[in-house]
DNA sequence: GCAACATTTCGGTGGGCGCCGAACTGTCCC
DNA sequence: GGGACAGTTCGGCGCCCACCGAAATGTTGC
């Protein structure tokens, strides 16, 4: 009964349009205005004030102000997760523009999930960390003595990231494959690995990824991954 | 976008508290008719056919007509696992009498997730299972030799699973513990013949499942789980 | 055919909520 | 200090939607 009630709050958060919009651009993991989400959202800033304070009481974003400014970002893995989930629900959508069509060709291809790599990049990073020991999954996700090689040979700092309280590997199923890719610290310094070489880039301001050609190069000396798997359908 | 409508439209389902009353009800994974979702959810016969036919609308649940009853049930694990993940979030809810406290101890115990174990018991069994090396983790969850055999005595036919269009094995994360126990067709085989052997009960008209002691000594004889793992809190 | 029952459809009502414009607070920069 | 700008608060408007009661549709069993 009244589970319910708490069940229908976090739904109905996400059950406004302008509310939803907002998550969908905060799925990139980067911090939004909140006029900025209030473009994003099509709304004016007095409603996107508004939104923001109940997605803020409803625990499915943080914010931070720095001076003039207030800082919007999803509250955690776990809500970028939720999010994910749903926007694969209800009708693949009419997608009425070609724009729009190969818009989601793009996110299909390779996007941020959150923190993380996802679409048919995410799957095919982890599924060649897998095929070549890295990581194992007995009992659990782990990393292989060769896996933690690997990383720190790419520059990851795996003591540090294994002092946080977030777990360190974690699978997240990916919403246009339909198996799991790598998330949790790991994954995330993965993500910010391939930013920071160049192997990817952000397409305007959008969780949508470019793979450039040195990161093609890259996962296929590093992983093995053939250009042709990560092509844009 | 038009992408943030879809999402919002799914969300905005079961951002009611009749149709989330009624979707919690259906994650026993039962068929309930119309009348007895709108007695779950406390409104009008008619209120409630008006949300069923959203529901269907919104592809969550399915319905199936049998003279003058009409049957709804859940379009799918998807759809459990979505409600389930949903549950989880907002404040673990104050919990306002005794009784609800101790109904919340059970259902953190043991429960169906859909159509598979849950809970305490649903991620001991999984941990035992993998443990004693009949599911194994690489690539993918997988049925060692050892585990066919097993589930063959169990009585679970598993050619016929085979030919089914739905996965097998699944994990599920369990929305209490947060660690994944078993889905998937084996998961909703191995569930039923727990409910047939009466190893576990359904506690009246709910989710919540009861360890008979029958069942405890099966699972401490097959699988070595103690009984002390899975008392109630 | 008739009575009992499950479900649906149809007005009608009330409340909640999303939106805007305008006024206000607080911050930055000149 | 003054102007520009980000964000919030406040009325107020309008719409959507959840609900109910009553009537209609279909089904079952006599």
């Amino acid at each position: 009964m009244t589970d319910a009630r708490t069940l229908a709050s976090v739904a109905c958060l996400l059950g406004d349009e302008s509310r939803a919009a907002m998550c969908l651009a905060l799925l990139d993991g980067g911090a939004w205005t909140v006029s900025v989400l209030a473009e994003a959202a099509s709304v004016g800033r007095a409603a996107a004030s508004e939104h923001v304070a109940r997605l803020v009481a409803g625990g499915l974003v943080t914010t931070e102000t720095q001076g003039r400014h207030k800082f919007v970002r999803l509250a955690g893995p776990r809500v970028a997760e939720l999010v994910e989930l749903l926007s694969g629900f209800g009708t693949p959508a009419p997608a009425r523009s070609l724009a729009a069509v190969r818009e989601r060709t793009r996110l299909a291809a390779a996007r941020t999930c959150y923190d993380h790599l996802a679409g048919r990049l995410g799957v095919a990073v982890h599924d060649a960390l897998v095929g070549r020991r890295m990581l194992t999954h007995r009992g659990g996700l782990g990393l292989t003595p060769r896996g933690r090689d690997w990383f720190a040979d790419l520059g990851v700092d795996l003591p540090g990231l294994e002092a946080q309280r977030r777990a360190l590997l974690r699978e997240c199923v990916d919403l246009t494959e339909r198996t799991p890719h790598l998330a949790g610290s790991l994954g995330a310094a993965l993500c910010e690995e391939f930013l920071t070489r160049d192997w990817v880039r952000r397409r305007g301001r959008t969780r949508t990824l470019e793979v450039t050609p040195l990161g093609e190069r890259a996962v296929a000396d590093l992983l093995g991954v053939a250009p042709a798997d990560l092509a844009v359908g």
